[in-house]
Parts: structure tokens; C-alpha cells; sequence
DNA sequence: ATAAGCACCGTACTATGGTACGGAGTCAAG
DNA sequence: CTTGACTCCGTACCATAGTACGGTGCTTAT
């Protein structure tokens, strides 16, 4: 007979701690399985899944409430899917814009580093100090 | 005579919250000016400066605790924080790369979403709930 | 000289994303 | 049938980055 998926099973499945899980069901990002009448409570594969999802969502910077709305797009309906799938292409490419203008900032203060050759004066705080623009 | 430059003229002229100032006194990120024996504190054109150089190096995405180290290299190290600006870069750029690996799936799903027929079925709800990643 | 309006200061509260704790209940093996 | 491990549940706590509040003290203008 299989281990019942308790709590700490479903926990070690997905790597997360156990109160991650009790605070993913808290905020309702997670459903928590009906609690039988006497004993503990057994989780389906679909929460481990579940939150791998949102530990990938994660991962790539999105936080819990955005994932609540990636997680929505589980309506039934595939055009409004379809729609907020969009809008939520459009909110990663303005990400991806933003970071790429943080790092063309810092790639050329790290570059007017390289071509510094004044140890004691540092460009990239040099740049960041000043102030009368 | 010049307004004095009190707290909320520092604030004003920094653009932060009164409270900001406060909160980064009290973290130690900047110096408290010393209070006379009866008066308010005055602020000097540093404590203006060194805000700004916060909100600037916040907006490249470099944390307080980072931006309390980069304050201590304004000591002149400019080897240092070059290596801490190549560092934030990087990681800066895995994020990217990740938000475009993101951006890509869900560029699939979108399409998928389109050519479907079945309006009750999306395969974009399919993957969700399938993929085990 | 008095009132309006800041400043000072400690403390509490916000949001986000969890983590830890303590007591009680329950399951499973010896 | 006891023991130990685990679950359940509420609540409190952690870090980060501030924001708000209330009482009192100080300054400035009228």
C-alpha cells in the first residue's frame, strides 16, 4: 500500500516546508482537502503540482498575488484564459524591459570601471553621487 | 537667510517621506545630525545627497543591505564595487532569462488557446493542471 | 505671548512571504 | 495499550521597507 499523502508527504513532494502549505491554504492559493471525520487530511497530486507550479512562478519573479491570477486562468473558459494569459504576457514583457534597463545602467558603470584608472575614485559611485543634473 | 534645512526640508528636497529619513537614521544607513541643546536637527547637503544616491541605487534594483555595503565602499574601493555591480548584473540577467523562458510558454499556450475549437477545453488549463515540472 | 505648525520620539501598524510554537488530537508500531 | 511521531489549529514571530500615530516640546509669526 502506498503512503497516504499527509501534510509532510505532500510538503516533501513539492519542497516546501510544511507551514508554507498550511499558508498557501490560508490566503487561498491552495484548496485544503476536506478533513475527514476522524484522522488527518490526504493531498491529491494536483496540490503537489500545484505548488511546483507556483514555486516556478516564483522563481521567475512573480509574486503570490500575481500567481492567484495566473492560477484563475483555471476558469473553464478558454477565450478569457486566452485574454489574461495575454495581459499577463504583456506584464512579463514589461519585466523583461524594466531589468533590461537596470542592467544597461550597471553594464556601463561597470564598464567605466574597467576603463578607470583611478583606484581611489570610483565611477559607478561617482555616478550614483551625483546629484546636480 | 536660507530656510533652514530641517528634517522635512531634507525630505522634501531628497523626494522621501519624513519617515523615510527617520527609518534609514534608524537603521543606520544614514547619520542622525546632532541635536542642539534646544532646537531642531539641521541637515547638510550630504545627508540630501546620500538619500538620492539611495533611491537611485534602489531603482537598480540593489537592496538596503546592499546599498549599506556600497555606501561603505564610498571609500574609494572601486575594485569592490565593481565586483558587487558585475554581481547584481547577473543576476539581474538570470531573471530575464527566465521571464523570457516564461514568456515563451505562455507565448505557446496563447497559440494553442487560438487554435483551438473546443471552447470548453483549453489547453492552456491542461498543461496547468498536468504539467509536473 | 499665544497659537499654529513643525520636530522629536517611541511604538505600532502596513504588506509580503513565509516560519515557529504550544497544546491537543490521532495514527501506527511494538 | 502505551509511546512516539505526526497532524491540526491558532497565534505569534522573522525580515524587508517603510508608514502612521499620539503626546510633548520647540519655533515662528502675528
Amino acid at each position: 500500500m502506498d503512503r497516504k499523502r499527509t501534510i509532510s508527504v505532500a510538503a516533501a513532494e513539492a519542497g516546501v516546508n510544511i507551514e508554507t502549505i498550511r499558508y498557501y491554504q490560508r490566503i487561498g492559493l491552495i484548496e485544503e482537502p476536506a478533513k475527514p471525520l476522524s484522522g488527518f487530511r490526504i493531498y491529491p497530486q494536483a496540490t503537489v503540482n500545484r505548488i511546483r507550479f507556483i514555486q516556478r512562478a516564483q522563481a521567475l519573479g512573480f509574486s503570490l498575488a500575481e500567481i492567484r491570477i495566473l492560477l484563475e486562468l483555471d476558469d473553464g473558459n478558454c477565450k478569457k484564459t486566452q485574454q489574461l494569459a495575454e495581459q499577463k504576457l504583456a506584464l512579463i514583457q514589461q519585466k523583461i524591459n524594466d531589468l533590461n534597463t537596470m542592467a544597461g545602467v550597471l553594464k556601463q558603470q561597470v564598464k567605466a570601471c574597467k576603463t578607470n584608472t583611478d583606484t581611489a575614485c570610483c565611477p559607478l559611485i561617482s555616478s550614483l553621487n551625483s546629484e546636480d543634473g
